[in-house]
DNA sequence: CCGGATATATCCACATCGGATACAACGACA
DNA sequence: TGTCGTTGTATCCGATGTGGATATATCCGG
């Protein structure tokens, strides 16, 4: 198993975070990434279509059909992780994990029951 | 409270957690980062003495007198959290975490004792 | 049918990053 | 004492990522 071929990118991470949650379409990421930040992150259009290009060349995201319910909206453009995309996103969440264990024992953070 | 005036770099982040915990001196910054996260981030000399010489310069940072023991090495150049860094970096370790959160509730890790 | 929000896509200027390079000082060792 | 590998800091440059403006087209409400 070798390593995370491109490393992955902070949008890019946003990215997948979003998609983890199943299927989206851009705009829809976009409004996840800025709703979970309370508006402190936000991708605009250039960095999130192209990540999102980037993400289907490097095989971690796959465009998908429409397979909602009545056919609404006929621009979106929906995505979903394939496994290498979930087990990148799974690798880097682990890291951030780390990052803020060690925040939390540098006293930055109230401490989130360590046993 | 105004925002972030300058907004936080990943390296940036890095930088300030590794002080978080005491002063230290670039070099040893860079071995932080590095054990951390098991080597598979690195910051290289080139950002590393940027990112410091930026922290500096943003107030989030700065130089202090080596009060160590013993006068060791004196090509040494420690350095401290300053309250606004300190601040910074409670701030984005906030975010991050929400963000591990959002991974534990789409499944991406193994949850941590959500109640 | 007209205007604003939704939705995608591309372009360009700017910031950041990573590695190479350089150089000085420390420590070990013969 | 001299030499060599490691530690430690600093700068430069090419490559990459980001952010915002711009451009269209479609959807929905009045």
């Amino acid at each position: 198993m070798p390593d995370r071929n491109p490393p992955l990118t902070p949008a890019g991470f946003q990215v997948l975070l979003a998609l983890a949650g199943g299927a989206a379409h851009g705009y829809a990421v976009m409004r996840f990434v800025e709703t979970l930040s309370d508006g402190t992150v936000r991708l605009g259009p250039g960095t999130l279509y192209r990540t999102l290009q980037r993400l289907v060349a490097d095989g971690l995201v796959v465009e998908v059909a429409n397979e909602s319910e009545d056919p609404h909206d006929a621009r979106r453009r929906y995505y979903e992780l394939t496994p290498l995309g979930r087990s990148a996103a799974v690798q880097e969440a682990s890291l951030l994990q780390r990052m803020v264990s060690a925040a939390e024992d540098a006293g930055l953070l109230g401490r989130r029951k360590t046993a």
